[in-house]
DNA sequence: TGCGGAACGG
DNA sequence: CCGTTCCGCA
């Protein structure tokens, strides 16, 4: 449930920072970077610059940088999206306790636009009118 | 390094 | 509403 807005609009969501890391998470190739560690739902940034620098290409930010991405992700504490792992440098939590899991769309995206190609999705089965308990 | 307030923009 | 920018603080 929290993977999305359901009572907004529908089709018009733009691509938000936890779908973005979720997104680097899921792909190798972004393993230098970003990788999940620790518990479950835990994972450590390895190159905080690099993720930032990713995340501004896609949100056509070229001045991001790792304390603004962090000050987005500290926005997600209050929402129970994020945690942060203490001790350890870089590393937070998705809070995956009340997920059951992604229905986010995965596809190709091409640079900096957003242009998606849209997969066909087949897991598009999860009822949305779910109150907040 | 990590946190949170405030202001601003889409 | 969500994220971006900026800054002081611990």
């Amino acid at each position: 449930d929290w993977a999305y807005k359901p009572e907004s609009s529908p089709g018009s969501r733009q691509i938000q920072l936890w779908h973005f890391i979720l997104e680097l998470l899921q792909k190798e190739e972004y393993q230098g970077v970003i990788a999940w560690q620790g518990d479950y739902g835990e994972f450590v940034i390895k190159d905080p610059d690099e993720v930032a620098r990713l995340w501004g290409i896609r949100k056509c930010k070229p001045h991001m940088n790792y304390d603004k991405l962090s000050r987005a992700l500290r926005y997600y504490y209050n929402k129970r999206i994020l945690h942060k792992t203490k001790g350890k440098r870089f590393t937070y939590k998705f809070n995956f306790s009340k997920v059951v899991l992604v229905n986010y769309p995965l596809g190709e995206r091409d640079g900096c636009g957003g242009k998606w190609h849209p997969l066909p999705t087949p897991m598009q089965a999860g009822p949305r009118g779910s109150g907040p308990a």
